[in-house]
Parts: C-alpha cells; structure tokens; sequence
DNA sequence: TACAATTAAATTGCATACAACCAAAAAAAG
DNA sequence: CTTTTTTTGGTTGTATGCAATTTAATTGTA
C-alpha cells in the first residue's frame, strides 16, 4: 500500500470498460464482415432500421458520435448504397438520411450477430441486467456533470 | 414485440459499453491536459510507473495494444521525454522502453485523476466493485473463445 | 552449421473519434 | 426588414486501433 495505489492499473475502473469496448468490437469484426459493415456502421444501420428516415443531428444525438465522424460514415453507407443522403427541401441545413431497400435487406442478414455476440460475451441474464443500468447509469451521471 | 426486436439499439449490451468507454475518455482529455498525455499515453504511463522498464511486447501484452498502435505512441512519449527507446543488447529484437526523471516526476500531478475521474464516475463501492469483476468476466470470456 | 520456423517491432492502409473551425441556412431580436 | 444569433453539416488536424505485411534477429532443427 503506498501513496500511488490509485495510479496502478489493477485499480483502475475505466481500464477494464475501455478493454472490454475494444475486445467487444474486435469480436464484431468477423461477424459483420458478411454484411460489408464496420461496427459503428452496424449501430448506425441499427438505428436507421428503427427509424427509416433521419438526419445527421438525430443519429449524432443517439449514438453519441459527432459530424465528423458521421459525415465520412454515411458517405461510406452511401456509396455501398445502404442509405440515400439528401438535402431536406423543408430546411436546407439538414440532410435527410434514408434507408435503401438493400439496406433493409441487409437487416435479415444482420439478426444472427446478436446471437452471435451474446454467445461470446457469455454472460448469465442478472448479469447483464446489472451490467446494462451500470453502464447508463455512469453515461447518466457524465452527462449530468457536463451541463 | 417482433422478429427484429434483438436488433434495437435499446437491446444490445455493447452499445452501452462502447459508449461508456468513449464518453469516459472524453472525459479524461480535460484533466489530462496538464500531463501532456491522451488517455492512451496515460495508461501506458501508469504501466511504465509500476515497471520503470518494460517492452513493447509485455506493454502490448498487459494494455490489449498491438504494435501498430504502440509504435507510435511511445515515440511521442520519446519525444515528450518522458521514456528512452533503446535496443536491447541482449536481444535486438526487443526494444527497450524506460521511463525518464521527467516521466517519473509527472506521476505525482497525476495524483489527482483517478479521484477527479470517480467522482464523475459517481458509482457507490458496490457498484464498482460489481462492475469491474463483470468487465474483467466478458474480457477473459472473450479471449476464452479465441484459442 | 546451413536453413527453416518463430518472434519482436515497424510499416501500411483503412476506419474511427473528437476538438476546433467554417459556411450556409434559419430563427430571433431590434 | 435588417442584423445578430443559433443551428446544422462539413472540413481539417491529431491520435488512436487493428489487420496484414515486412524486416531483422533469434531459435530450433536436420
């Protein structure tokens, strides 16, 4: 026990969160390779399964990623021609994000991958009812301090 | 409740993680500023502070990070004279890594961060202690699968 | 001891991430 | 109805991350 106990990194919380998150998207990896996604391209096509029509402010605010890093990711999407991006007529500010039939296609392809990963992750369901409100509850609390 | 309801944001595990570890992160910049450091840099610090000398291979091993990421990272550490990278004499394919005064000195401004950073965090010992054990669960899970 | 296999770093290429800044459009204020 | 402010996406720059490949050094083997 000595003064720099807090700055190991056995004693660390956010270590293991920030390992968890890497390993967890390195194991998406060979999952999603048949759907031509990335991971942050998955979650962004999730989204866009749910809602169908967006834009760049409403997919940032819920998956908490900023125009610069969607703005090159959705022009990937585009091109491999999952979603449509165009200018909405009613305010020119924003773009309008659509799903594509392909895009909906790929959906069908897409439901083994959770499976999939909760096979790997391999937890019991208390489990990860617990691990889930933990983790809101620190995005909560983050977000709280910031206003 | 219908067939696609496992592909719904809301239900995945890994989003939450994959957003907890970001927005820890973000949260990290500000109060690592005064170190000079990015969290990355950080933990590959708090690695050095407890082994002094080190390589890239053990250093890979203990923070999940591969040359590719390594290299130059502990090139700007280098240059921030905070380590030395040296071959080794005994074996020249091994680089020697080893920290500075200059590196050992920060380690004591670094006293604050892991408080700073809990009490945004703002989980009870409970929760911590819950949560830690079930990340360092699904990490060891993960690498389980992979042999 | 030559030669194959292994190991450790470095390099290359691609895809995030975010801060900081910018431009255009729309809304609010006067 | 101008002028100012705010909002929305896009751009730029820096720093990861990882897969795949390469190079050099060492080890194992016939």
């Amino acid at each position: 026990m000595n003064k720099y106990d807090s700055l190991t990194l056995k004693n660390q919380l956010c270590f293991p969160i920030y390992l968890c998150s890497k390993e967890i998207i390195r194991r998406y990896t060979p999952l999603l390779d048949d759907l031509d996604l990335t991971y942050t391209q998955y979650i962004t096509m999730m989204y866009l399964w749910e809602h169908n029509t967006s834009n760049v402010k409403d997919i940032s605010d819920a998956l908490f990623l900023d125009s610069g890093t969607l703005t090159p990711l959705l022009k990937k999407l585009e091109a491999k021609e999952y979603i449509t991006r165009t200018r909405s007529l009613k305010d020119e500010r924003n773009l309008d994000v659509t799903i594509t039939k392909k895009g909906l296609t790929l959906r069908d392809k897409a439901l083994s991958v959770p499976c999939e990963m909760s096979k790997c992750i391999n937890l019991s369901e208390d489990e990860v009812k617990t691990l889930y409100s933990l983790m809101y509850k620190i995005v909560g609390n983050l977000s709280k301090e910031e206003e």
